[in-house]
DNA sequence: GGCATTGGCA
DNA sequence: TGCCAATGCC
């Protein structure tokens, strides 16, 4: 438990955080690369198929401490990370140190009370990194909403179909899938309330029309435990930017290639 | 979403109450054929096995609004109903429009706040309407009793064999189950109280001894929901009718042959 | 806040 | 297929 030459030593307030973070991403990524350096951790990568992207974003102001000696790449199983956070209690702290003289990551666990302190060495592996930069665009459309509300759309549509179409316009967005036993269609319109964690809010510069695969859409909704929120950004011909903001921390972004319709 | 042409368009408060007949009977049958008039909607048939039979009642005054131009069959299966009733908010208000210049027939749910709308057509399919007459005979006895103890009874009985015997006199009805294991036996008299719907009345002409497959009744329990009450109406020699009331729309009827008993 | 039901996981 | 967790309803 010596923290000397650490290069890496970070302390999270709540390892359940990490935990639904891991939660989200480990079906669609087997690995991790975690890059780790001053301002934070991150992580980009394609899913398996080659066919989603995620990006993952942990400020170092979200953390308790936050140091990092030197900018260190930290390539971890996520099945191994799943099965260590299963042994973190739900409100405890969590460290995270590297030492660059060993190829271990150490995960620590501690409740509030400190009776139990519970560490975990994982291997760390060596992944090629993909770097893989992303260009901030600006999006025609930018649709907020309840994250369950948007798992439930994508759930209830794929009862229908394959595919979703998205239709997005000033005021209100049209979700849309057709299969053998019909069709089905759900539209919201913007609404604001007291609780603003239920607006659903439409920032619009240009109307989009796209059509997504509902089964990538389906295993994004798997981060909704994240945040009470979500952000749909989308563009005509440009991949849809899923976000989930991480509370105080920062967030996880999906991104899916549109399905080019036959029929257009 | 335009309602032009529409022979049939009503409204019913809550679909929870479709989604519950639905629920009810869908293990029965594969598919429905629903007759629309300017009376209600009603749909009978035969369980798949040609055993049981189903007989639905939605009567017009039942919903909200009800609008029926023209007398009309609608075919649909139940297995996409299902899905599509899935996609219904527990209280939203559900529209169901069909135009005869199509094949579908459209679902819609609505929430309070009407923030939401979520339309679905489903095919309409071709089906064979076995028009069965039942006959409304005058039963030997017909006793109600509340709806989750009829339940218990057959969950319960069914520990003990295929069958059950009901046996009912003039102030209390008999339960009767053996099998393997020993016998179970379940005896409910009459009793009344403050909540009536806690009742057990009897009204007998005649006595009654019948045998019934317990496999079906249990089926029929599907539609506890429904109501919290249930009656049962008996005579010798013939079907069991046993009716759930939808309140304030219109009831749910299962019929059952009762099996000759071998030692009789 | 507790209970029941449902969906996910083993 | 059975159990457990999470969610939605009362």
């Amino acid at each position: 438990m010596t923290t000397n030459g650490a290069i890496f030593e970070v302390k999270m307030a709540q390892a359940s955080v990490l935990k639904k973070v891991i939660d989200a991403i480990k079906d669609l990524l087997g690995d991790s690369s975690w890059d780790c350096t001053n301002s934070g951790m991150s992580l980009q990568a394609m899913d398996s198929a080659h066919v989603a992207l995620v990006n993952v974003l942990l400020r170092s102001e979200g953390f308790e401490n936050y140091r990092c000696n030197r900018n260190v790449t930290l390539g971890i199983s996520l099945g191994s990370l799943t099965k260590v956070l299963k042994c973190a209690g739900n409100d405890d702290e969590l460290t995270i140190r590297h030492d660059d003289k060993t190829n271990v990551v150490t995960f620590g666990f501690t409740n509030d009370e400190s009776e139990r302190y519970a560490e975990f060495d994982l291997k760390l592996m060596n992944l090629d990194s993909e770097s893989l930069a992303i260009p901030e665009i600006e999006y025609d459309c930018v649709v907020k909403m309840p994250s369950t509300e948007f798992r439930r759309v994508v759930q209830d549509l794929a009862q229908f179909g394959d595919s979703i179409d998205i239709v997005c316009a000033k005021t209100n967005v049209l979700f849309e899938a057709t299969g053998d036993i019909g069709k089905g269609q759900i539209r919201l319109s913007e609404r604001s309330s007291k609780k603003s964690d239920q607006d659903v809010t439409i920032e619009m510069i240009e109307p989009v029309r796209l059509t997504f695969a509902l089964k990538y859409l389906n295993m994004f909704t798997k981060a909704t435990p994240i945040s009470d929120v979500v952000q749909l950004a989308l563009s005509n011909n440009h991949p849809l930017c899923l976000e989930y903001p991480i509370p105080e921390v920062g967030r996880v972004r999906f991104y899916l290639a549109p399905k080019i319709n036959e029929e257009n």
